[in-house]
RNA sequence: GCGCCCGUAGCUCAGCUGGAUAGAGCAUCGGCCUUCUAAGCCGGCGGUCGCAGGUUCGAGUCCUGCCGGGCGCGCCA
């Protein structure tokens, strides 16, 4: 509807140049809004306000020489000037009538639109380092980058999602030295276990799980490992330091291949629980990509040469810079270390430039808000290496504290100390957790309260937004059950009986929905969409208290069922690309 | 100190590329079940949009400066 507003501004906004009144080929994008009042009708155009400044008239005498040039349409009941110069379209009712065969028709594909023209897209989300499960922290970026992916998809976006997995670094090292000396124990062994390790319970787990698998292959006798070792922070020495004198330990002990044995053993453990996280979470992924398989490739050193060959790199302190101060970067920043190894950097060069390359017209990231310093960075790198760093989007999202009883509930990664996604979903449940994480603005931190995303109530909005669906579920039953009968085709000729105020704006309702979808896709704001669905629930619920459909009288009530159907499936999507299921009973 | 995000009703938050009289949920007060699920509906109360300037026909929205909160400023990832 709003696409055909738009188009008639325009034909009249050429007539107007075509008459001269107006300056031919003036081409702006045309502005055309809902309504914010009955009175206004249901758009409305500010479009003469904007061009009478140029034109040096009076926007009114404008709105009303466009008004004159609007072509005729049988959308349209009437138009009106308002205000400073406002147009206000009155759409007629039998227009929102149609819809109700339109939306029945398109059925799950009501909302969509072919607005991504078939683009390549790339969602990459959640990428946690596999240093133990995904806690609430993750879901947050999960959920909203699920929506976002799905949004992009229903408008007509070929959309990849990737998992990008920290597979390469120190922090790797560190939580196989924890399993192994977590193993060492479990084969009997006594020896302390360092004071910056993973100490969370599934380390033990993976440890059982290596011992039963390969038995005693990795056991080495407790003094041959901790002899000699630096002291830990216990004994008044570095945590840091004594962790890297162990996993050097381990790998000399072991040898290389037994290390990465384990190595390997720790990290499918790991990885493999995040993914049925996640895939329970509602959540798939179409690539999982190794930052060790950029290593292993050399992609890493032939991006670094790259860049060097192209003069963008320095040696200072002996270690390797990219001046990244050139593209606006507040500081350079290292690409290879003191010691010879590459930065965690140096890797994420080589996986964008990878990115882009695959051919994506655009590459999105989501990621937590504390990385908003890392981005001008990689936008450095990549306009180092002649890639537009427009093409990349980087939505950062911001932490969600999770509050119980009113209070909010602590956590910290390393110590363990942390409520599990997998806990929270137990808790919750999928829908709650899913829809609560995405109905905050992203760029909002958000107060997670499990109270409330438990509570079987109408405070839930989860709930809210179900039961409607569940009720019109009900309807169709007791459909059956009175003996009555409805098909889709059996609402085509009778729309016409939808004439209730109530069913006017829930009709108006329903209109928006390709609308929003389409907003929430193209600004990323998948919190756009759980609002609608708020007020489309409302209006159902008003409409329900309001109205029996059921009626005797065939034509009325084989309307409202076709309405209410109509509802059912805007409902049913919307939900959908949220990623909570819409119950038929509750 | 510098950079990014935020500041809207008692609480949690919307407010579409600047548009008409700033909205919703919760809380609170008061109504509605012999009728398709009351997990529902209707109404009342509640605001100097952090503060001060500026831009213009028009500012919660844009600009500048303050005040307050969060995050980030590693040869960690």
């Amino acid at each position: 509807m709003k696409a055909e507003i738009h188009a008639l501004l325009q034909q009249a906004l050429k007539a107007l140049g075509n008459d001269g009144i107006l300056e031919a080929g003036a081409e702006l994008n045309i502005p055309v809004e809902r309504g914010r009042d009955d009175s206004h009708g249901d758009f409305a155009s500010p479009v003469a306000l904007a061009l009478a400044r140029s034109a040096r008239c009076n926007p009114r005498q404008l709105a009303e020489q466009m008004v004159e040039r609007l072509p005729d349409s049988p959308l349209i009941e009437k138009t009106e000037i308002a205000g400073p110069g406002f147009i206000n379209f009155t759409i007629r009712d039998s227009a929102y009538q149609m819809l109700v065969s339109e939306i029945l028709k398109a059925d799950e594909h009501y909302g969509s639109s072919k607005l991504g023209a078939e683009q390549r897209l790339q969602v990459e989300f959640v990428s946690a380092n596999p240093t133990g499960p995904l806690h609430v922290g993750h879901g947050r970026g999960a959920a909203y980058g699920a929506v976002v992916a799905n949004l992009l998809r229903a408008t007509g976006h070929k959309v990849e999602c990737e998992y990008y997995v920290n597979d390469a670094g120190r922090q790797m090292d560190i939580l196989a030295a924890s399993v192994w000396l977590r193993y060492l124990q479990g084969c009997g062994e006594t020896l302390p276990f360092p004071s910056n390790g993973y100490r969370g319970a599934y380390i033990q787990t993976i440890a059982d799980e290596l011992r039963s698998k390969h038995g005693e292959e990795f056991r080495l006798p407790a003094n041959t490992v901790v002899e000699n070792l630096p002291p830990d922070e216990a004994d008044g020495g570095d945590k840091e330091l004594y962790i890297d004198s162990v996993i050097e330990r381990a790998r000399t002990l072991l040898g290389e291949r037994r290390y990465r044995l384990i190595h390997g053993h720790v990290l499918a453990a790991l990885v493999e629980e995040i993914r049925c996280d996640l895939l329970d979470f509602g959540i798939g992924f179409e690539h999982w990509y190794s930052e060790r398989s950029l290593m292993d490739s050399g992609s890493v050193t032939t991006v670094i040469e790259r860049l060097r060959e192209a003069g963008h790199l320095y040696e200072r302190e002996g270690a390797l810079w990219f001046r990244s101060t050139e593209f606006d970067d507040k500081k350079d920043r290292v690409v290879v270390r003191e010691n010879g190894q590459t930065t965690y950097f140096a890797s994420d060069i080589a996986y964008h430039l990878d990115k882009f390359e695959r051919g994506f017209t655009r590459v999105i990231n989501v990621w937590g808000a504390d990385h908003h310093g890392y981005v001008p960075r990689v936008r450095a790198a990549l306009q180092a290496l002649q890639e537009d760093p427009a093409r990349l989007d980087v939505l950062l999202v911001q932490f969600a504290n999770l509050y119980r009883g009113g209070e909010k509930v602590a956590m910290s990664t390393r110590s363990g100390d942390f409520v599990t996604l997998r806990q929270l979903r137990e808790e919750v449940g999928r829908d709650a957790a899913r829809f609560f994480y995405v109905m905050r603005k992203s760029d909002q931190h958000l107060d997670f309260d499990l109270d409330l995303a438990k509570a079987e109530s109408n405070d839930n909005p989860v709930y809210y937004i179900q039961y409607a669906h569940a009720r019109i579920a009900s309807v169709m039953r007791q459909t059956e059950e009175k003996g009555f009968r409805w098909r889709p085709a059996d609402s085509t000729e009778v729309t016409g009986e939808l004439g209730e105020d109530h069913e006017l704006v829930l009709l108006r309702r329903l209109s928006r929905y390709p609308e929003i979808v389409e907003a929430a896709a193209l600004a990323y704001e998948p919190h756009q969409l759980a609002y609608y669905l708020r007020e489309l629930a409302n209006d159902f619920h008003t409409y329900y208290n309001a109205h029996i459909f059921l009626v005797a009288e065939a034509p009325l009530r084989n309307a409202r069922l076709g309405l209410i159907n109509a509802t059912r499936i805007v409902l049913r999507n919307g939900l959908a690309l949220l990623g909570v299921s819409a119950p038929d009973t509750m």
